[in-house]
DNA sequence: ACTCGCCTGTCG
DNA sequence: CGACAGGCGAGT
């Protein structure tokens, strides 16, 4: 669910820098959540004031006492919320963290792929040389964008744009929005891009990402994505391609296509982004 | 450089 | 009932 945008967005909202964590309440406890046990979770946090507050690709990262990272990254369903009071548990609620202002952060994960860690800062090292830069710096440097692409020559566009070792905080949607921007097709290889082509992209790829945070993410109809006390963004009404199958082209009006893509869909406008 | 599995929920 | 969902990582 989440991307750059809306991890940008959930962490701004959180405005948890400076408190700290009374307490680490575990429920219906996640195997993906690190240390193993509730138990060992509230040892580990209790205590500890949350000093910074970061994003890193699609991860929040919080920095504590101590020198140690919490680290959360939401993958497909996940909520972190900023709640009042002790909040009650609802069926979707992994982790709660009281906080020292009787606020809580809470963690909501319907599907339970959302990941917790508690990272050493050379842990968060080997996290962070994982992930590819972030976007909002390598879009700006033409040189260095352009070198990178090339060294992907052979693979699509949109895979590569999702791969966040190449960049980090891009997903699906904001992939095919790019793209759909850039008007370039998602199966294009990387190799074959003029050098307009390129700097069309990179340019694409910053417009809607800014664009995103400035409307606090997108809210698709389900509303699986919510942040702050639960609200919703609002870049769903400004989504041109994604979703859009069958409907006409925003530009042309030539139906949007979607295509099978790595388990998942690709929209594309088959007028305005050809393969050549 | 690919597909599949992880899990739950919703929609047709 | 099957198809699909804002992601990633373990397998080929």
């Amino acid at each position: 669910m989440p991307e750059l945008p809306e991890v940008e967005t959930t962490l701004r909202a959180l405005r948890v820098i400076g408190r700290t964590i009374m307490a680490a309440r575990g429920i219906d406890y996640l195997p993906t959540i690190a240390p193993a046990s509730p138990e060992a979770l509230d040892q580990a946090l209790r205590g500890r004031q949350i000093i910074g507050a970061f994003r890193r690709g699609k991860y929040l990262l919080f920095a504590l006492t101590d020198d140690a990272i919490l680290s959360v990254h939401l993958r497909m369903s996940g909520r972190l919320l900023r709640l009042p009071g002790l909040p009650e548990a609802d069926r979707h609620t992994r982790l709660i963290l009281d906080l020292d202002d009787a606020t809580a952060l809470v963690l909501r994960d319907p599907r339970k792929f959302a990941r917790v860690r508690i990272l050493s800062q050379a842990e968060f090292r080997a996290l962070d040389a994982t992930l590819g830069p972030e976007p909002f710096d390598i879009c700006r440097d033409a040189e260095a964008w352009k070198a990178r692409l090339s060294a992907h020559g052979r693979r699509g566009l949109k895979a590569l744009l999702m791969d966040q070792r190449f960049v980090a905080g891009i997903g699906n949607i904001y992939a095919d929005e790019a793209l759909f921007r850039a008007r370039l097709h998602p199966l294009r290889r990387a190799g074959t891009l003029s050098k307009a082509e390129m700097h069309c992209l990179a340019a694409s790829i910053l417009e809607v990402l800014e664009e995103a945070i400035a409307a606090e993410g997108t809210t698709l109809e389900d509303g699986a994505y919510r942040f702050g006390e639960g609200r919703a963004g609002n870049f769903a009404l400004r989504l041109r391609v994604y979703g859009r199958a069958g409907k006409p082209c925003i530009r042309c009006g030539t139906p949007v296509v979607r295509i099978p893509f790595g388990g998942r869909s690709a929209y594309y406008c088959p007028s305005c982004q050809q393969r050549t």
